[in-house]
DNA sequence: CCCAATTTGTTCGTATGTATA
DNA sequence: TTATACATACGAACAAATTGG
């Protein structure tokens, strides 16, 4: 009984990689070209079983790692769901709500500008693009309370984001990252961040309403897509005085 | 064949926990009174099916979720070890050598006060003790290449750690977390940190050696033993004009 | 309200491969 | 080489949650 097996005319089906993996690259590549989208199931396991003609337990083995690696979501009875990158409100969540009743506000965003030119040197380094391509830049101020607390400065690579106009980006209906994903097909599934200390610069603490010599937080952010593909650089400046930025368990490298 | 497992005489083996969950819960409670000690190797997964009378895939879930919370090692032909949990030198590998030959220097840390006292508030309510009790502080200063980047603030409970003496400190072998390790059975498992921004505090400023203004990052962190206890709270200050402070993917709650 | 179908969750068992000592 | 230990893969049975009839 040694039927064809859809993994056997994966190009990785040589070598020593075991087939979970295989079917994991299978199950990966799907959700990057967008043929399962976030907030979608996937099929079940018997007919991934089916599909894949391999063990029950190794297509659970495939799932569970991009369940740990929060790609995918299992939920008993139902199904197993691709995970909404909500990473939008997930920055949001570091900023805890001082106010003792419980009440939660979400974050108020108003788009400071909008422009295209060439990229940063250093936004070119982090996002693996060559200064002489063209860039998309733009501002936003975050405020909770009616306290502006964070200016984000976005650059994206015009080359995957054509035809962002200001006018989309602020009629927007959901998060940023939504519309990434529903626009472009873009899913960011995690993020790296480098964080310092400085003085706030004067137009940014100009523009935010904040004392001229604040000490803010720079949090300097590469967002990725599947297969790591570097698509958004966001360096945003935090003011700290009544929010703080909370960091859970940190990997052992 | 129901001879009686070891697992029946638990106390979680009444209502709907599962098995691996259960086993999960004794291998946890051996590391937690250092049965096994970190770096040391836990008993073949063939000896733990006998042991607790279920089957090698079940010993296998249990361990698997014990490897992904980091606190214990696979190594196929070997063993499974109990995680060696070098939180300071995992500190430190935050602060990027920025020299270009690859050169990687440890910092060299010197301590810059020792004392007992009560609790403040502050420390009290993160480490759950009551400000009546004892505490022990004391300061170190980090250094890369002679320069000051850090300075910390520890408080420990006098109850865990109960004579620690400034000699103890300064001539210990390895890193502080080892220490606690080797001298308490303290293992530190995981922290959780908060962030700030602001002004170098005079006193601080003043014995790294760093101007008067200088913005610098705050670190808040609590650091938790195994079940959660916390055992050490401490604030850092960080120069970051040449260093900063990495933070990988953050998990969605 | 209950039943049946579907889907994931848990547990068992076995066989074979691969790395280490 | 041999024994040990973890890694992979298969299969089967039942439990628990969900959904729809």
């Amino acid at each position: 009984m040694t039927a064809t097996r859809l993994l056997d005319s994966l190009p990785t089906s040589q070598s020593r990689v075991p087939v979970f993996r295989m079917v994991q690259e299978a199950l990966m590549k799907r959700l990057a070209t967008g043929v399962w989208k976030p907030g979608e199931v996937i099929p079940s396991e018997a007919s991934l079983k089916a599909e894949f003609g391999v063990s029950i337990g190794t297509i659970r083995k495939a799932v569970d790692d991009l369940v740990t690696q929060n790609i995918l979501v299992r939920q008993q009875g139902r199904g197993t769901f691709v995970t909404i990158h909500n990473r939008d409100r997930l920055m949001f969540h570091f900023f805890h709500i001082e106010r003792e009743d419980g009440y939660k506000e979400y974050p108020e965003i108003t788009l400071l500008d909008f422009s295209r030119s060439n990229f940063s040197r250093e936004a070119a380094a982090k996002l693996k693009r060559n200064v002489g391509e063209r860039a998309i830049l733009f501002s936003n101020a975050l405020s909770l309370e009616n306290k502006n607390i964070m200016q984000d400065n976005i650059t994206l690579p015009d080359a995957l984001f054509p035809k962002l106009t200001e006018k989309k980006l602020s009629e927007r209906p959901g998060t940023l990252y939504s519309l990434y994903q529903e626009e472009y097909g873009i899913s960011v599934v995690h993020t790296s961040q480098r964080l310092s200390a400085g003085i706030a610069p004067r137009e940014v603490a100009q523009a935010m309403g904040w004392p001229q010599d604040l000490p803010v937080l720079i949090v300097k952010r590469v967002a990725y897509a599947y297969h790591d593909e570097p698509v958004e650089y966001r360096v945003s400046y935090v003011d700290t005085r009544e929010h703080e930025y909370v960091s859970d368990t940190l990997k052992i490298v």
